[in-house]
RNA sequence: GGGCGCAUAGCUCAGCGGGAGAGCGCUCGCUUCACACGCGAGAGGUCCCUGGUUCAAUCCCAGGUGCGCCCACCA
């Protein structure tokens, strides 16, 4: 046979079997009455598996495969978001191409033609996530579109209107003008970019000051916004200006005459410290502008252009409408200055067109008051984030939270059950109403808008359960246990199910929520498509295989942000590879049967994984991952294949060697499963061969083995001989079961013997001497803990024997 | 401007009060019959800087410096 484990085919057999024997199911195996749920996030419908999902299902599968294998009820429900302004951009670029638009196309065709392309196109997420091995419920997946999960989304609707948190207002939002829609703060991406600040003059209107100052200058990245300018602002402490507030200056262009006024939040330092006011464009301005009383004037219409407003201006871009006002100011002398000038912009995070702040009539939910329950169960500690860090940042986001714009102006989404009558009434229930609630005209009209996709993603932990109809899975499976995602949706998501769970269930929806690492390019930037410094997850399985990449996603676990290093990969790799070989070495030889009791190496091999297993189970029940992943490697490379393969090799003839070998073999294949689970059932597979129920995934896992301490120091004591022995050609005293293990492993026929004794009794009379320096400080003694007192001690003692058995 | 985090071997990262570690890369030696995608031996570090706490600091504290990410209304 080939002496290289090939891990294709052999993945995609696995990952066929384990479902087709319904072994993803939830309450699979199954052998106690705990419940293991975990909420998962429900990708984009459009989306394709990034990095980030890659490491996220390595964590989750991990979780629910060891939850599986101890015997709990599991439950890990795929599904998709139908991610309103995502999906309605893919469609609508697609659109463009066919030379047509959505407006052309109407509502209704666009929305058909929206669910014509998910057919074609979407939901193909779920197939990559079964190539990673994650063991999802696939029967039980769900759409936020779903009919039952609509109906779940409108009765939270009118839930929330029947409390009173929701109401509408204008104010202004951030504008999308390419889709054109409203967006919510956390949907802005913030980007830099170099612009011109241009200086301009702004004549007094009564003529010039008493020192003679003709104008006052100030500064713009906008000059198109002139046009909507109300007043001119200065700091109230800012000697320069302090004559001219009170003043009129004329602004330019639309020569209309606006006030000098004064207002704490204009910077002095920047520009020349007076700040054109543009209530209808700026959120700053528009602050300043409601303070003062003064009027709104909105230059710039939804579609980004300038409006009738503008007058001569009306239907120019703001770049060509900057150019005319410019070279207006530059004709009348009143440019003072452009300078080159980089700043960041908000851009939608979609289509990144460049957001314009506009006044708008939207719908709002008051949070104050929801978050409150949210925010005592994040400080009673009833959810925790992991790390710590993320749990006080998602404390902070309660504490301080602006209401929520929970409507968007389009077309693909959950239009908002609003309905208006001739009058202006507004009827909110759901099922539809027959008539006007307050006069009950039957002339409804519905609100034409949809809901934010967070308004749903919100309710996806009893949504996706059944909710608002009481089931059988909503009994069982809520409140669930755990929620894993990236940082930047903590507010988005996580602290929005926390409420609506608390809201609706009266219970949280999970108790932990674990924050993983962002895997950054190998160059340190985001991974991102339009950087060209993404990485398709499916690429590094199809070159190293499901197990590797998940052994190496988790080896890349631990930190806030981590560079991708196909090391971590290729690491996997090997550990899959030496795995597969070491059970070829076990399993091939014939054995005759020599009954006798256990060796040192046996009894230690076994006390060595059930040691291990401990130290990995506790990491991964406080959700620490990249160390374990390390230990098991070592314990598979190290002490698995390099000394106890090795060293009862000599013997594998003899029946009750290999069945021990077995044994410890079984042992590491249960305990590596969750991290890889194909290869290991491969393996496993060699020796159960039966019935589903022999399979690795559904396997019990045993007692431990409960060998002794003792046997794990004996073993110490062989490695550092074996040590000594290849650096200097000298084999301290050692045992009869000891020596023999020493002789098998470093084979002292092939060895060399011309190592440097000398440099090691150099070595060890360091050691004693530091050894003997701490123990005779009085204060280390009286201070130290007594363990770490006592190692000492014990090390002194060995570097003495030693040190005289080598000099001897 | 605010928050979080990082700085340890050439690279990617563990460790986090008592002997500086892993993987990859590098050097040397090994066809040893599970694995040469292997085995063994090695080279390579003022654990960013400056102070402080301590019998003892890579680790704890303070202040620098340099990075990264998130959040934020300097036109």
């Amino acid at each position: 046979m080939e002496p290289l484990y090939k891990p294709h085919g052999v993945e995609e057999r696995w990952q066929r079997t384990w479902e087709e024997e319904g072994l993803y199911a939830a309450g699979a195996g199954a052998r106690h009455d705990k419940t293991f749920v975990i909420c998962v996030p429900p990708p984009n419908v459009t989306g394709a598996l990034h990095m980030g999902h890659a490491l996220n299902g390595s964590i989750q599968d991990l979780l629910m495969r060891w939850h599986r294998m101890r015997g709990f009820d599991t439950l890990w429900q795929p599904g998709y978001d139908h991610a309103g302004i995502a999906t309605q951009n893919v469609v609508e670029k697609q659109l463009a191409l066919e030379g047509t638009s959505r407006k052309e196309l109407g509502r209704e065709a666009f929305v058909e033609r929206v669910w014509e392309h998910l057919d074609a196109t979407g939901k193909t997420i779920m197939g990559q996530f079964r190539r990673l091995g994650a063991s999802m419920d696939y029967g039980r997946e769900r759409f936020t579109m779903d009919d039952a999960y609509i109906e779940a989304v409108m009765r939270f609707f009118v839930h929330l209107w029947e409390r009173g948190w929701l109401y509408r207002a204008n104010r202004l939002v951030n504008w999308c003008p390419f889709h054109e829609t409203a967006i919510s703060d956390l949907e802005v991406q913030h980007v830099e970019v170099d612009d011109a600040l241009t200086y301009a003059r702004y004549p007094f209107a009564d003529g010039p000051l008493a020192d003679g100052r003709a104008s006052l200058t100030i500064a713009t990245v906008r000059p198109a916004t002139i046009l909507g300018d109300v007043a001119v602002a200065v700091n109230p402490d800012d000697e320069r200006y302090r004559d001219a507030i009170g003043k009129e200056v004329v602004a330019p262009f639309v020569e209309r005459p606006v006030p000098v006024i004064a207002d704490a939040r204009v910077e002095k330092e920047f520009g020349s410290g007076a700040l054109k006011v543009t209530p209808g464009h700026d959120a700053v301005d528009f602050g300043i502008g409601a303070d003062h009383g003064l009027p709104t004037l909105t230059v710039i219409g939804p579609d980004g252009r300038m409006n009738e407003t503008a007058g001569e201006l009306a239907g120019l871009t703001q770049e060509e409408a900057d150019e005319r006002v410019v070279a207006w100011l530059t004709e009348h002398d009143q440019l003072e200055k452009r300078e080159s000038y980089r700043h960041s912009v908000g851009t939608c995070e979609r289509c990144h067109t460049r957001i314009e702040p506009l006044i708008s009539l939207q719908w709002w939910c008051a949070m104050e008051e929801p978050a409150r329950p949210a925010l005592d169960a994040l400080r009673e500690r009833r959810v925790r984030y992991h790390p710590e860090s993320q749990h006080q940042f998602a404390i902070r986001s309660f504490e301080e939270i602006p209401d929520w714009n929970i409507s968007r102006q389009l077309w693909w989404g959950h239009q908002q059950p609003l309905w208006y009558c001739p009058d202006g009434h507004v009827t909110c229930t759901w099922p539809p109403p027959e008539a006007c609630a307050e006069c009950g005209s039957a002339e409804l009209e519905r609100d034409p808008d949809v809901l934010d996709t967070w308004f749903s993603s919100a309710l996806w932990p009893c949504a996706t359960l059944g909710w608002p109809e009481r089931t059988p899975e909503l009994e069982r499976y809520y409140p669930g246990n755990v929620n894993s995602t990236a940082r930047e949706i903590i507010r988005l998501w996580e602290n929005r199910m926390i409420w609506t769970g608390l809201e609706v269930m009266e219970e949280v929806p999970f108790t932990d929520v674990i924050i993983h690492s962002t895997i950054l390019a190998a160059d340190g930037r985001r991974m991102s498509k339009s950087l060209g410094t993404g990485l398709d997850p499916l690429d590094v399985i199809a070159k190293y295989g499901a197990d590797a990449t998940r052994y190496g996603l988790l080896k890349m676990s631990s930190t806030q942000d981590v560079r991708f290093a196909e090391g971590a990969i290729e690491e996997g790799r090997k550990l899959a590879n030496k795995l597969w070989n070491v059970s070829r070495l076990l399993l091939s030889k014939r054995a005759e049967p020599v009954s006798r009791p256990q060796s040192l190496e046996e009894r230690w091999i076994l006390a060595r994984i059930d040691a291990v297993r401990a130290e990995v189970e506790e990491a991964w029940a406080q959700f620490d991952f990249s160390p374990s992943v390390q230990v098991l490697y070592r314990l598979i490379f190290d002490d698995f294949c390099d000394w106890y393969a090795e060293a009862i090799k000599p013997r594998l003839g003899e029946s009750e060697v290999r069945a021990t070998a077995l044994a410890a073999l079984e042992r590491l294949l249960l305990l590596l499963h969750p991290v890889m689970p194909h290869v290991t059932e491969e393996i496993w597979s060699q020796f159960h061969v039966d019935s589903p129920l022999g399979r690795l995934i559904v396997a019990e896992w045993p007692e431990a083995a409960g060998t002794h301490a003792a046997d794990l120091h004996a073993f110490d004591r062989v490695q550092e001989a074996a040590a000594i022995f290849r650096r200097s050609g000298v084999v301290v005293e050692l045992e009869d079961d000891e020596l023999r293990i020493f002789a098998a492993v470093v084979r002292p026929e092939r060895a060399k013997t011309n190592g440097n004794a000398e440099a090691e009794l150099a070595r060890l009379r360091v050691e004693v001497e530091r050894g003997e320096r701490m123990l005779a400080n009085e204060k280390f003694v009286a201070n130290a803990k007594p363990d770490v007192v006592e190692a000492e001690r014990e090390k002194l003692a060995r570097y003495r024997r030693e040190l005289d058995a080598l000099s001897g």
